[in-house]
DNA sequence: CCGAATCCCATGAGATACTG
DNA sequence: CAGTATCTCATGGGATTCGG
């Protein structure tokens, strides 16, 4: 999501701005729409593995197509271990990486700030701003 | 990002899966590439109030609009709270609501986890992958 | 079974210009 | 000063199809 519009169009120069902030770079990844529902999931299933399509089935709604890509990028960045077991039909599995793990301690907070409090932001789309005093 | 695409297209039918996920809803509003930013620069100045002048001038890349826009959202959302001072031209002070203040603390987080391990993230994309002996 | 490739649209976001 | 409006483009991500 970041570095999304990195685009220099017509006569603007470059050099959009820092684009070395880890908090930025972390949340483009884990802002992709599956990450961190995988990382949850895998989290979950800690220390075992998971197969591909044991993955899906535990994540509602994906595709495989993106499945794929966001394991991959998880893989990429060190926060999945992927296994391949040549059996005749490949088997693949999944577990995370000690690095991945610890990513599930900060986005579990973010899970439970989400699941404490999304219900006051969707009053407060409502227009429910009411007898609050404050805010 | 979530519901982004609650397309539809061609002959495929709808009800996508459960938008009901608040961790999702979240990371779809967080992720949005000011929001993280925004919240930590209101969350450094709180108790105080700052400037759109202000603000702009602590976020280095953003656009007047995007900042418009981000601030639009959090205050939709509850997270902030909007100060128009009728003066001449007019001033418009930003601080965020308790609510705000709240989501600062798992954002700390993810930010504390940036900054440690996004480093060993790098080294990951660029193949690093020597002698861990494990992940 | 696992995934790569292709196609295709809607959304995020920058640049620019205009208003009270 | 503090926005809003318009234009444009690249990216995210779903559907679908092909490969090993």
């Amino acid at each position: 999501m970041t570095s999304r519009h990195g685009r220099v169009p017509g006569g603007a120069r470059g050099d959009l701005f820092d684009p070395d902030c880890p908090t930025r770079r972390l949340l483009d990844r884990i802002g992709t729409k599956w990450t961190s529902m995988a990382v949850k999931v895998l989290a979950e299933a800690s220390p075992g593995e998971l197969r591909f399509a044991e993955l899906r089935r535990r994540m509602p709604g994906v595709s495989q197509k993106m499945l794929s890509v966001t394991l991959r990028a998880l893989a990429r960045d060190g926060l999945v271990h992927r296994r391949v077991e040549p059996t005749v039909p490949p088997a693949v599995f999944y577990r995370l990486t000690t690095l991945g793990l610890s990513l599930d301690a900060p986005l579990a907070a973010v899970r439970a700030w989400a699941e404490e409090h999304m219900a006051e932001v969707d009053r407060a789309n409502r227009g429910y701003s009411e007898p609050v005093a404050d805010d």
